[in-house]
This record gives structure tokens, C-alpha cells and sequence, in this order.
RNA sequence: GCCCCCAUAGUCUAGCGGCCUAGGACGUCACCCUUUCAAGGUGAAGAUCGCGGGUUCGAAUCCCGCUGGGGGUACCA
């Protein structure tokens, strides 16, 4: 076994051109929400199968029976359809390879097959050291005056013979069933992402890898190379933490004598500040989270397309087709990517603009009612209403969760502010008193209240009164809005309405007196 | 510590030996537009292509070393 891990892909392994049909997955862990490095690990795999018409799988890999998290398979696929990647074989929906959940399968045996023919192979065995047994020799390493980090296990059961295996199965011993690494040699694989180039790990530096925990339940190592064999995996994209154990990997392909599907490690997110990947912990990324502060699909979609991929050297703005059509591995960069929250908020501004007011009145409905703005359920008044005033934050938005505080001053009965905010400058309270009066008096002669009407009116009073506009205009901002910063005044009087307008106008020059 | 991967402005990236006086985007700043804020337009600052050696007529692009960053080092994935 040992010579022939010096493993050698041979030279079709190097064609980045893709010919047969092809088959990829998504393999999450449920111990928690996805965050949306895994969503953009699950992205490239969906956009490549999509890209070349081949498959895309979605499987659950619960195979860690103390992290498991009730409920995390289910908002790990909502998380996957709100961003638009849907799967051709997986849980919910089924396949010829069902079922899909590792857990189910494992009840099925089908990992126990396998571990049992590496057993009776050589290229595995019976591991009956326990978790104190291995601290022990990791103690008695240390002893001996070995660096403790550099320890590598190797069971002593590597050399017994059947007689002593027999023995220790027949005390009933609890058991792993470990992979026999070779102590010489080295195991090289190729990475798509690095252009194909070559990845050698001395195995040495590798140890005695647990494939079947004493439970039964295999480890990841087992159980995702088992599955992607028999469900016919051509293609392993994954994240790039996952390079050091391709090794194991490798040759466990070799001792199943498997055909070996293609690699590529994908780079990770790292966290803004460059310190680590992102981390579920430690980091607000839960792929819910941006769809509750109103990030459009459509726009992270994008923006993940772009965490280690790119087009050309100036393209960014493109619609899930356009990706898919462009999505090649060879344009995946092999560096890691770093999670920048503005670039997506950008991006995100950017597809909300890009949608019709109506629309977006729509998808900002929620959010009012939400904030108790708009009455549960909405009334059709009221969605008229949010339909007037949409247009007015509509290019202001980033994420759409901005929107009832944008528009609070709409809903409130009585609006309160600092008065001294009504003075502009070069004004003082009397002369603002006089300019919100006059204001009063030329709106309320409107006889259609409409934007270009009070438009018209208030520009003509800024030539009368002989001020700046900004000092009008921004006084009367105030006093109908509360705010200084607030949208475009006319539209803000027309939606607002007279009468509200009005006497928030009369209440302010009030309360500059 | 050891192993692996990576390395272009604050950030994301284009570049795969001569087209680069290094292109685009986010962010920053200025100006224009303008009733505020945005959006939009124009422009600016910001990278001795991490450092040092090679190879070559010629290197951001190839090779080596160093440094830095990331990942891994579990009966977790």
C-alpha cells in the first residue's frame, strides 16, 4: 500500500475542460444556521452543475452526534432557496441515492460495509485504544522528550495479529476502525483552483485517521467519500479548510480502488478584519439575518458570486443567468476572499434601485408593519399610502429594514424636535416665525395640492421673501418632518397631505415664539 | 511547534513574459447637480505589484529563499 501512495492523477487529471455529465454537492453539517461562507461554498457548486448541465445535491451530514442542532437542516435549505440555489436530489425532495441524510444511512449500513472491506484489506483496522489510552501516549511521547504537538497516532493494533484482534473483539472492547497510514512516502492530488497543480503531503506528517467511531457512526473522512461514490460525484468542491485531510481522502480512493472524482478547494471568507475565516460565533453572517435586514436575494447572490470568482476585470453587476453562463473554476482565485459588508450593502442599493417603486413597496410592506406603522393585516388604503411615499426613499434605501425609520414622520400623530433646528442659517427665531408663517399662509391658498402647485408656490414665496431656498425649504423640512435630513421636500408636503402639512407648520412657528 | 495553501492600493479584484505610464469596484476626499440627504456625473488621493535573489533582450506575471497572512494538526465537520 505504502508505494502506492505516491499517487500519480496522470494527465487527463490536468484538463480543466469539463466533458461527461457532471455531479456535485453540498454537503452541510447541521450543528447551527448557515452562514453565508457556506452559502457561497453551496453557490459555486450550484453555479458550476448549472453551468455545465449536470447535477447538484444537497446532503445532510449529521454524522457529529454532539453538535447536532434540531431544526438547522431546515433553515440551512430555507437559507439555500432564499438566495435562488435549488438542488436536484437531496432530504425534502428525494433522489435515486435517497435517502439524504447521513444519519439515515448510516441506519442503513452503509457505512459499515465499506469500513469492514478496509479492515479485511489491510488498509484499516481495529482501533481499541480509548480517548484516556491515546492521552496516555501522547503523555508517554512527551516523556520521551518528543515535542507534543508533533505527535502522530499510530495504534499498536496496526501489527497484531488475528489472534490479538480476536481476543480484544471477543472481551467486548469498544472499537474504532482506523485508516492505516503508511509511515514513508507522500500523497499528492491536483486542485483545480491552484490551476491544476499538484498538492504533496509527506506521510509522515499524517496519522492514523478514525473512519468508524466506537458508536458505529462513521466520521466525516467515511462517510462523504462513501456517499459521493455511490451517489456518483464527479467533481468535490469544497472549502479550502479541507486540504489537509484530502491526503486521507486520496487514499481511501485508492484503497476502495474508487475512481477519483476532481478537486477543488475553494478559498474561505475571511472576517473583516483579516483575523481568521468567519466564524458563526464571533460574526453577524447567519444567511437569515441579511434576509431580515432586507437584503434582496438577487443582491447577495451577486455579491457571493464575487467571494473568490470574478468575470473580467471590470463586470460586476450581473443577474443570476449572466453568472451562470459566465461560471467557470479556472477564474475561481485560489486567495482567500474577505467578508466587506459596504461592498454588499452597495451592491444591494444598487438592485433595490434597480426595482419598480411598486414593487418595492411591496417587499418594504412587511418591514412597516413589523415596526407598527401599518396595521396587521395591511389595508388597501394602507398599501396605497406606503405606494406614495415609496418612491421618496426608494434610491435612498440599502437595505430595506432603513425604510420605517425613513418614514416615521408619516405615522406619527405629533412630530417632536429640538424648535432651534427650524432657524437655517443666517436666521434667527423671529425672521424663521415669519418665513413659517408666510409658508402657512401661501400653501394653504394651494387649491390643488399637488407637488408642482406647491412647488410653484413656495419658489414664488422665496423670491418675495428674498431669502435663500435652502433657509425656507429647510425650516419648513423641520417643521413637517422633525428632521433635518429627510426626502425631497415637495413630494414630502404632497404625500403628507394639507392639512397635516399645514398645522405642523403653524405648530412650529408656535414653538419658536 | 509541525504540515499545507496564499500574497496587486484600507478592502474585493483584473492581469496568466512585452498591449501596464498596473484596469475596474467598495470605501475616502473634492467638485458639479441641488431645498437637506441620497442617487447620478466628473475628478483626486491611495499599489516602489510583501521583501531579496535569480531566469530572460524583457517579469506583477516563471524559479528559489525570506517575511507576512490564512488553513490544518479531533472518535468536529
Amino acid at each position: 500500500m505504502a508505494d502506492s501512495m505516491s499517487s500519480s492523477m496522470g494527465e487527463s487529471y490536468l484538463m480543466v475542460e469539463i466533458t461527461g455529465p457532471v455531479r456535485v454537492r453540498f454537503a452541510p453539517s447541521p450543528t447551527g444556521f448557515l452562514h453565508i461562507g457556506g452559502v457561497r461554498t453551496a453557490l459555486f457548486n450550484w453555479l458550476f452543475a448549472r453551468h455545465y448541465g449536470g447535477q447538484f445535491i444537497l446532503r445532510i451530514e449529521d454524522t457529529d452526534e454532539k453538535r447536532f442542532v434540531q431544526d438547522a437542516a431546515d433553515d440551512i435549505m430555507a437559507s439555500m432557496r432564499w438566495v435562488g440555489i435549488n438542488w436536484d436530489e437531496g432530504p425534502d425532495k428525494g433522489g435515486p441515492h435517497a435517502p439524504y441524510v447521513q444519519s439515515e444511512r448510516k441506519a442503513l449500513g452503509i457505512y459499515q460495509r465499506p469500513a469492514d472491506e478496509l479492515v479485511a484489506s489491510g488498509h484499516a483496522y481495529k482501533c481499541f485504544v480509548t480517548p484516556e489510552g491515546e492521552e496516555a501516549m501522547r503523555a508517554a511521547w512527551a516523556a520521551k522528550g518528543e515535542r507534543p504537538e508533533r505527535f502522530r497516532f499510530r495504534g499498536p493494533e496496526r501489527d497484531w495479529t488475528h489472534a490479538q484482534v480476536a481476543e480484544a473483539e471477543a472481551s467486548g472492547a469498544p472499537f474504532t476502525i482506523r485508516l492505516k497510514v503508511p509511515f514513508d512516502g507522500a500523497t499528492s492530488f491536483h486542485d483545480l483552483v491552484r490551476g491544476g497543480d499538484q498538492i504533496t503531503i509527506n506521510n509522515a506528517d499524517l496519522y492514523d485517521l478514525v473512519l468508524l467511531k466506537t458508536s458505529g457512526m462513521p466520521t466525516y473522512h467515511l462517510a462523504h467519500l462513501v456517499d459521493d461514490h455511490i451517489m456518483g460525484v464527479t467533481h468535490v468542491i469544497r472549502g479550502e479548510e479541507w486540504v489537509p485531510s484530502a491526503p486521507y481522502h486520496i487514499m481511501l480512493y485508492q484503497a476502495f480502488g474508487w475512481q477519483m472524482p476532481t478537486f477543488a478547494h475553494v478559498p474561505n471568507i475571511l472576517r473583516q478584519d483579516g483575523k481568521g475565516k468567519l466564524s458563526k460565533r464571533r460574526d453577524d453572517v447567519s444567511t437569515n439575518r441579511f434576509w431580515e435586514r432586507g437584503y434582496l436575494p438577487e443582491a447577495m447572490f451577486n455579491y457571493l458570486s464575487l467571494q473568490g470568482w470574478s468575470y473580467d476585470d471590470k463586470t460586476e453587476i450581473m443577474s443570476r443567468e449572466e453568472i451562470v453562463e459566465r461560471f467557470t473554476i479556472d477564474r475561481v482565485q485560489a486567495s482567500p476572499a474577505r467578508w466587506n459588508p459596504d461592498k454588499l450593502k452597495d451592491m444591494n442599493g444598487i438592485y433595490i434601485r434597480s426595482l419598480p417603486a411598486t414593487d418595492v413597496a411591496d417587499l418594504l410592506m412587511p418591514y412597516m408593519v413589523k415596526a407598527g406603522m401599518i396595521a396587521d393585516p395591511p389595508q388597501a388604503k394602507d398599501r396605497s399610502y406606503l405606494e406614495q411615499m415609496t418612491p421618496l426613499i426608494h434610491e435612498r434605501l440599502e437595505e430595506l429594514q432603513q425604510a420605517p425609520e425613513l418614514l416615521a414622520f408619516f405615522f406619527q400623530d405629533t412630530i417632536s424636535y429640538e424648535p432651534k433646528l427650524l432657524i437655517q442659517k443666517q436666521m434667527d427665531a423671529a425672521r424663521s416665525v415669519d418665513i413659517l408663517r408666510a409658508a402657512h399662509a401661501a400653501l394653504n391658498s394651494i387649491e390643488n395640492w399637488t407637488i408642482s402647485e406647491i412647488e410653484e408656490h413656495l419658489r414664488a414665496l422665496v423670491e418675495s421673501l428674498g431669502v435663500k431656498p435652502g433657509q425656507l425649504f429647510g425650516s419648513i423640512r423641520v417643521a413637517v418632518s422633525g428632521r433635518t435630513v429627510a426626502p425631497p421636500l415637495f413630494d414630502t408636503l404632497a404625500v403628507l397631505g394639507r392639512d397635516r402639512s399645514l398645522a405642523r407648520i403653524a405648530a412650529a412657528a408656535v414653538s419658536l415664539e
